[in-house]
DNA sequence: AGCAGATTTCGCAAAATTGCTAAAGAATTT
DNA sequence: AAATTCTTTAGCAATTTTGCGAAATCTGCT
């Protein structure tokens, strides 16, 4: 995951949040659940990963691609996602991808 | 939309529901809101341009794109989204899209 | 500082999606 | 049933995404 400003420091936001609140404290992991529904696509791939416990290599190998795919599709800038791509990741990680079109302003609480 | 198995009847069967339960009664749009997520993103298109009551033409020039591309987008069959194009439409009609990736098995109900 | 692991970046080829036009097929209206 | 509107299909060019390897950068550890 790259940040926006910052060149190439893995110690971005993201990265310090994560090591502050998530590591190793599972009960925290359950916050994520709900901030994750105003992220970016890049930072679902991102949190999805770590939660897995995974480096770019492990999920790469799972999903079938390089790091270097990896790292461009957690890249905050990328937009190029593809829905093929994100179930392939999806499924990698046991998981499935709820797609859903809502009005523009509101934001819909998750259950 | 296209229907699986026949080949080109625009009688299929997501159209006659349509028809049957949503053309013209208020009341039972709201129920497509549960069903949806359990749709293919081919139907979310479609049920979507029901909804805002556009022909593919119309659709298509709010998009910016053509009446083939909006069909080939709600044809069941076709796998090949981008979230790109995705945006694009949800903003056409004022929407967004929110995406999640949620446990394989298990179906999260919508408030 | 040095080392090993992890991530980012670059460049180009391959594959996939979109853009577009025209024509055929289907549904609706008169 | 003829006319009109709407949708699907086909083909190809243009654009975009993916695939991939190698080098560069960054992190954590000793």
């Amino acid at each position: 995951m790259k940040n926006i400003r910052k060149r190439n420091p893995s110690s971005d936001a993201a990265e310090i949040i994560h090591r502050r609140y998530y590591e190793g404290r599972p009960q925290r992991l359950a916050e994520l659940a709900e901030a994750e529904a105003n992220d970016t696509v890049a930072r679902k791939i991102y949190e999805l990963r770590k939660r897995a416990d995974l480096t770019q290599e492990q999920l790469a190998k799972l999903v079938g691609t390089t790091t270097s795919v990896i790292s461009r599709l957690e890249d905050a800038d990328y937009e190029g996602h593809s829905l093929a791509m994100l179930r392939r990741i999806a499924k990698a990680l046991n998981k499935r991808v709820e797609l859903r079109f809502v009005n523009a302003s509101r934001r819909t609480k998750v259950a």
